[in-house]
DNA sequence: CGTGCTAGGTTGGATTTTCAATCCCAGGAG
DNA sequence: CTCCTGGGATTGAAAATCCAACCTAGCACG
């Protein structure tokens, strides 16, 4: 029923592509847990930010973890498919301070070897870059 | 006016977040160039996609470019920040071949070194994947 | 001439989403 | 008893999206 291209990418967009979804995965990342957090520092409503969050835990995104029971209150945790989602944000995040943002970048990473952290998306094989010219699709997914 | 973190990820999504705006993003990575190629490609309304080239136009992502003057007809290229976009929808892809996609990746592509294109995002220091644990935010957007 | 086709959209009206504000519930503090 | 916190659900209005139909300009067919 779905048209369009067969392709990952499409695939990829209807699970983290809904407007506040990555923003939400982004304040996880940076270590928020909690509900109302999130919402704060999204601008997220609330009604929509509690229909993203479900729908992330649904797609095995994110978990969903009870720290007190009386009454019942939970932490938001990423799971290993939402950790593997970093290089994203970290490329969006790349992309924004250079090509949106005015001034200084606003959020600066720390990489675990312990330098200023500036990501490059490179071809495994070769290790160059892979918006190089000359990079191009071998097979397509069909149009339906 | 704008609510939540001060953040490149937010801004980023701002200009390339909504629906569609990715997907036609893909098509014209993939080589097509003219508006019904990418309606039919993405399965995007016609409404919809024109509101969305227009606004990637005018934020520089794309190019619209004139190819027959009666009557007149164009093609979308890509800009240089349209072409920096290419290692998200590569890791998209990737990320929606791992974790979403049932069976073979619809979709291949050929680095410029020859090789079958495998996408990593590293830490430009020292070469390692930027998820490793002990990546972290070092500095903060405010919240607003 | 009249019909149909192509390309690149625009228009209209119905349907969905999103929004902001309020409401709810449970427990703890004062 | 009342207020505060956390994590949502509800509600009614506003905005975005969807689909189908239409438009314009030129070309081609019969």
């Amino acid at each position: 029923m779905r048209r369009g291209r067969e392709c990952s990418v499409a695939e990829a967009l209807e699970v983290v592509g809904e407007r506040w979804s990555l923003l939400a995965l982004r304040e996880i990342m940076l270590g928020e847990r909690r509900f109302n957090q999130i919402a704060e520092n999204t601008g997220a409503s609330r009604d929509i930010l509690a229909a993203r969050l479900r729908k992330l835990v649904d797609a095995g995104v994110l978990e969903k973890v009870q720290y007190e029971d009386h009454p019942p209150r939970f932490e938001y945790y990423p799971t290993e498919a939402g950790r593997a989602l970093q290089p994203i944000l970290l490329g969006l995040m790349a992309w924004g301070d250079k090509y949106v943002h005015q001034g200084e970048p606003p959020t600066l990473w720390r990489h675990a070897c312990g330098a200023e952290l500036h990501a490059v998306t490179i071809c495994e094989h070769c290790g160059e870059p892979v918006n190089a010219p000359g990079t191009h699709a071998i097979r397509l997914g069909a149009v339906h």
